[in-house]
DNA sequence: ATGTTC
């Protein structure tokens, strides 16, 4: 932290949180979820952005997590509460991007075999492409989605008609965080309307429309996991409600709304960003990407719109490359059956209930986590445990199926989205070696699609995880109940077969 | 993150 930006704000320390309130404002403090050495690990660009969006207008709460770092206006990583005002920075341009796990019937000894490995990342790169621009035509066994049938997935997202269409399990939408998302007046009319006045703006709507069922590029990914449950009764209770098996093969996949939810994020922006220049609005901390609407307005009731179409697409992305991993699981090691443990977003604005009000609850980069008995999981099978939380770490030192503590209530019931860069992508070409990033994974015996492990996406590239995970457990949020290790990744990189 | 230079 530097002394410009420490002039600005006090901090309040708060056992293992810590709050930022801005000097001479009379806001609630923003509350800060890290370890010392992760407290002082934030730059001035993401300081600087937490303190605009915490004084921006509307705004009743902001969170910073362990893994914040500067993004559009607010940095990734944070929470924004308001129940006046949407902010589409704080949701980003990667609409709904997103966790799942899908837990198979196989034990981990059957994915030990190199060949049988080989095979299976063949199968699932048939089905599933990888990098920016691909869709269905680089896929030969991707499902083709005709245009009307992609208008359908964004107005309805994961419902049974869709599912049935696209060969999609229907009770996998029961596994989902949300598996529909409606506009901004609670009907699914409204995407409609909304999606006719849009069409001819899109840019190539059909090609996006085929990149439903693929990862896309950046920290995106697919990998097959071996499942350790933790060895305490509890983890294993949990790990039972979950549908997550202890020594066995699961896939866990992070990708978003791909091309769509960019354009529709960006579009937003623009108009947006046009409006406030046109009526000479202030912005907050003059950041052209804090732009926002008050709710009940046009701009407002357009933002929601699109949010949702961006957030169904995502949904349904997500189930279909479930659905296509399991064929392909199924075409090389035929009998293997497959159950969706769980779907969770890390960039999406809901209503919610805070402090016994509805208010938009924005997580950039963050990730709910509701505990056990929270009013909203009534109902769904995570009522008694809370729901799961999928943390992505790194290939090496594996990921983390966790659930959420009453604690998690200080940071408005949210957790963090995964490790957090150590390196940005310029400093990791630049400090790493290919070569030894190679070896690593040979070492730890994990494949991939790739020649060459892209290598700003290497583990070193991101914070050390076990610290992270320290972070979000001695505040209370969370506790781990599995570790997922890598077998094989699928990363948009250098192909193996090229 | 991204139709990776509308």
């Amino acid at each position: 932290m530097t002394t410009t930006t420490q002039s600005k704000y006090q901090i309040l320390p708060r056992g293992e949180a810590t709050a930022i309130l801005p000097t001479g404002s009379k806001h609630s403090p923003i509350t800060v979820i890290g370890t010392e050495p992760i407290r002082s690990s934030f730059d001035e660009l993401c300081l600087q952005q937490a303190i605009n969006s915490r004084t921006a207008p509307g705004v009743t709460n902001l969170v910073l997590n362990p893994d914040a770092h500067g993004g559009y206006g607010a940095p990734v990583g944070c929470v924004l509460v308001s129940p006046t005002h949407v902010y589409p920075g704080p949701v980003g341009v990667d609409i709904k991007c997103s966790m799942s796990l899908l837990q198979t019937s196989l034990p981990a000894d059957a994915v030990i075999d190199k060949q049988t490995r080989r095979a299976l990342i063949d199968a699932i790169c048939e089905r599933t492409p990888t990098g920016a621009g691909k869709g269905q035509r680089n896929a030969p066994k991707s499902r083709h989605v005709e245009e009307a049938l992609g208008k359908r997935v964004l107005t309805e997202g994961a419902s049974p008609g869709v599912c049935r269409e696209l060969g999609i399990p229907v009770e996998w939408a029961s596994r989902c965080e949300d598996s529909f998302h409606v506009g901004h007046d609670d009907s699914t009319g409204a995407l409609a309307l909304r999606l006719e006045k849009l069409l001819p703006h899109i840019y190539q709507f059909d090609a996006k429309i085929s990149q439903l069922g693929s990862y896309g590029g950046g920290n995106h990914f697919g990998e097959c996991e071996a499942v350790e449950v933790g060895d305490d009764q509890r983890s294993r209770d949990i790990a039972k409600t979950f549908g997550l098996i202890d020594g066995g093969i699961a896939f866990l996949s992070h990708c978003g709304s791909r091309g769509i939810g960019h354009s529709l994020a960006t579009g937003q922006f623009k108009s947006l960003q046009a409006k406030f220049e046109q009526w000479d609005i202030p912005l907050p901390g003059k950041d052209r990407e804090l732009v926002y609407a008050p709710l009940g307005t046009p701009e407002a009731n357009a933002y929601l719109d699109d949010m949702a179409l961006g957030a169904n697409f995502a949904t349904v992305n997500h189930l279909l490359i479930n659905a296509l991993v399991l064929e392909a699981f199924q075409e090389v090691l035929p009998g293997t059956t497959g159950e969706l443990v769980y779907f969770i977003s890390h960039n999406i604005a809901r209503k919610e209930i805070v402090d016994n009000r509805p208010a938009w609850v924005h997580r950039k980069g963050a990730t709910r986590a509701y505990p056990a008995g929270h009013f909203a999981l009534k109902g769904t099978p995570f009522a008694e445990t809370g729901h799961p939380i999928l943390l992505p770490g790194n290939p090496q030192a594996g990921s983390a199926v966790m659930v959420a503590e009453a604690g998690a209530e200080a940071s408005c019931y949210s957790v963090n989205h995964g490790a957090g860069r150590q390196l940005g992508r310029k400093a990791a070409k630049r400090e790493l070696d290919q070569r030894q990033v190679d070896q690593s994974f040979a070492d730890a015996d994990i494949l991939s699609n790739c020649r060459q492990y892209p290598i700003d996406e290497a583990p070193a590239a991101y914070k050390d995880f076990d610290e992270v995970l320290r972070s979000v457990k001695s505040a209370g949020l969370a506790s781990e109940v599995a570790r997922l290790k890598a077998r094989f990744v699928i990363k948009d990189g250098d192909k193996a077969d090229d």
